[in-house]
DNA sequence: TTATATAGCGAACACCTGTTCTATAATTAC
DNA sequence: GTAATTATAGAACAGGTGTTCGCTATATAA
């Protein structure tokens, strides 16, 4: 698909938002007047653009007939999410459970855009403990998404279990020979590696929230 | 509240259905024709009433300025963020002007969940360009929220343009006697101390997302 | 240069559309 | 019964609105 103008993605923003406000869409002139066109014509001439484009649908001869294409309706754009629990040095990581998977039996749910997730199975959130992982420019108090997997590709970050230390670390897993190499998402930092034996997957890393004030 | 006579039912269910099949509401005609009304003012007449009790809203002298009242869709439960530019190691960050607030006048726009922004006012994004801000526990790729405010609170973590080195960094800013100490959110790592004339506040933190897989 | 495609401009046209007005029927109140 | 209220009809008006047309400007290709 040809890259927009830049007149056309304001056009396409405003679209969306008189609609989010209003609850119509708007009319050619008030694209007009509110993305600064000097004349009707030059809208309709980029609102065909748009349309051969498949960026909207519009309605010959119909006032208003614009009809975004683009956009999901926002009712089902926020997913969400149960925080199972807390990820901390120390402790073993929550382990997703049938009950867990469940937004309505668990106590804390959190609501993210789906364009996070994008519309993955198996998420899950747990709320970081501690500055423990650093390494993984993971501060105390951040959210972590996670997907439960039981295995990840190379380079993949991952939530993983430390048999022998009991510590539970975010890395990034990449299979070597006959070792597991665990490389901090701070790539100024030394990798560790360890014995297939001694790491257990949890969970495959999609997301990192913090919020800060 | 009132009941609605059978035309009036019929009315808001050919709404309702014009709506989520074309995507804009039924002019006055539409709907004439379509509940077999055989003038355009026994509509006008019975909108009137359908908008005196609540049942939709009119935005008079605006064709097809109809909006449904009923059902409440989440739209405001995200909210559009402009994402203004990058920031970067030796480059200014992008301060935001009358223009790039105007979500509709900007190229690239996200959503966020209101509860991260908890609607505050004057929010815009910034996409981290580089690993300059690894000691802000801040990766290459992450997406920082910002709130446009000239001063910050003592502790607040604030984008800060040192003007001297031609930085751009993000920590936590402590207003001292006659020096301003810029601390790092990795806490194991050392505060820098500037002259406050070498310091430019160009925002408030509010949050980082960081989308890994 | 000469073509050709893209983009913009302003005006005008014709239909769409909300609104208003008058008249009339149907229903309800008294 | 009469009067008032509610509901309906039809028509016409004025402004909204999509569309079209001729023209100009700029960039790209031959």
């Amino acid at each position: 698909m040809k890259k927009m103008s830049d007149k056309q993605r304001r056009i396409i923003n405003f679209i969306e938002r008189f609609l989010s406000d209003k609850g119509y869409p708007p009319s050619i002139r008030d694209i007009q007047a509110a993305c600064g066109i000097s004349s009707t014509s030059v809208v309709d001439y980029n609102l065909n653009i748009l349309k051969s484009r498949g960026h909207i649908e519009r309605d010959a001869d119909v006032s208003r007939g614009i009809k975004l294409r683009t956009r999901t309706p926002t009712s089902d754009s926020l997913v969400p999410v149960p925080v199972i629990g807390m990820i901390a040095a120390g402790e073993p990581i929550p382990v997703p459970t049938p009950d867990t998977w469940d937004v309505a039996a668990v106590s804390e749910t959190m609501e993210v855009p789906r364009e996070l997730t994008r519309g993955r199975e198996n998420i899950y959130a747990l709320k970081v403990k501690g500055m423990s992982m650093v390494d993984a420019l993971i501060n105390d108090g951040d959210i972590v998404l996670m997907q439960h997997v039981s295995a990840v590709e190379n380079g993949e970050m991952a939530a993983v279990w430390l048999k022998g230390e009991k510590e539970a670390t975010l890395k990034k897993v990449y299979v070597e020979s006959n070792r597991i190499r665990l490389q901090p998402a701070n790539e100024q930092m030394k990798p560790l590696y360890a014995d297939p034996d001694d790491v257990e997957i949890q969970g495959r890393v999609i997301a990192v929230v913090r919020q800060v004030a």
